[in-house]
DNA sequence: ACAAATTTTTAGACAAAACTAAAAATTTGT
DNA sequence: ACAAATTTTTAGTTTTGTCTAAAAATTTGT
């Protein structure tokens, strides 16, 4: 597969939202920032290659095959995320735009070892799932932090409020977006939680746990 | 610049042997495993960007411009195939094809990280040295085990007698391409040598030692 | 020196991936 | 139900990088 086409096959499966539903030709080629007559022209090239369902019209799906490839794609791109961060020190927000770039690298022996460099890591580092090679993988799902059960973990993904007071408590209190919390403790009487938070223990009223976003895979 | 911009600029680069010679057409075309008239058409592209300086019939060299892109280019090559080597565990051997990709991501910082990660490294898996982030780099020379003076270290790269029982002799005594030897001792009276390899200190004789090539940097 | 051999360039074509403008199909609103 | 709005496809170009075949320039050998 080109450069191209591997990027219009992810595109395809995370509109599919992962269930491969079909997407919309207008759909792809606003994810793409691209014509739709473009996306025609690519999705006819990629039904001839057995890679989509396509169907004048009718829209666009990923066959078994163009699962698998975008599945492989899903992993490489996590697995570079994984490491510009843990290795090379990126922030969480510096990533996307270089693995976007080497998940196109060919190389099956450069992911095996890769993977393996990093101590095989099931999420990236905005808490989504990391497929295996098989191709099999944890769906993830975005839970406010009041919501998530206790001893569980996920990763700071997002604020409900974005106001300058909240994210400035925030701020002094070191919590960031991309820092993995584990739920250890609710309180019956206010609703505050003992969380852990990038190793630290912190007390937090029911109020912040009901304003910050976690990613968690199941 | 494109990715194929960047292996033509690399190609005319080492074929001007590092000092910028002027290259031919049909060299260029031999190297990068293309058609002469694909190179004209190339070259007359690069001419007009100002990376390469170009006469009719009168062959290509690289401008100054052409020169930092070109440095560029092979410490992004050079720092991947470290990266492949150590911290991957790929052998020498099939680092550069993968390498041959990953130059060409677009990123100075991960560059600049890369480099920081793996120990600000002085030369390549191959025994090449590694130009720095400015483009200042040491020449590499290839010399005979023998005529390596005591004190220096170099890559052990080519045999020079490559019958059976000589490379036979060289996987007993655990002497592979890739390691690094430095030059201990000589003894006056029969030319042996007391080399280190990777780590450990053998003596070899002068047979062996004017049948291999070590490449270094000085 | 000059004909032959070789190298290099030109001309014309093609495939990939994009675009614009116009036509066709589908969906929506009343 | 059917006209209007929207979506999607088609047709015709463009750019990039490649190719083949033929023409032009240079180099070589005697
Ligand atoms: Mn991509
Ligand atoms: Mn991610
Ligand atoms: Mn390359
Ligand atoms: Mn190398």
């Amino acid at each position: 597969m080109t450069l191209s086409e591997e990027d219009y096959i992810k595109a395809i499966y995370h509109l599919g939202k992962g269930n491969n539903t079909t997407v919309s030709t207008n759909a792809v080629a606003e994810k793409m920032d691209t014509k739709p007559s473009s996306v025609t022209d690519m999705v006819k090239k990629l039904s001839e290659k057995g890679v989509v369902n396509y169907k004048k019209y009718k829209g666009v799906s990923l066959t078994e095959y163009g699962q698998k490839l975008a599945l492989t794609l899903v992993r490489k791109h996590r697995l570079w995320e994984v490491f510009l961060v843990e290795k090379l020190d990126f922030s969480w927000d510096e990533v996307h735009e270089v693995a976007e770039q080497l998940e196109h690298i060919k190389s099956e022996k450069l992911i095996d070892r890769l993977d393996k460099h990093l101590g095989f890591p099931q999420v990236d580092p905005h808490g989504d799932p990391i497929p295996s090679k098989k191709g099999e993988f944890k769906k993830a799902i975005k839970k406010l932090l009041n919501e998530v059960p206790i001893g569980i973990s996920g990763i700071c993904v997002g604020v409900k409020d974005s106001s300058g007071p909240f994210l400035k408590f925030l701020d002094k209190n070191k919590i960031a977006l991309g820092d993995t919390i584990t739920v250890l403790d609710k309180e019956e009487f206010d609703g505050s939680l003992h969380i852990q938070i990038q190793g630290r223990k912190i007390h937090i009223s029911n109020q912040i746990a009901t304003n910050l976003f976690l990613k968690i895979t199941e």
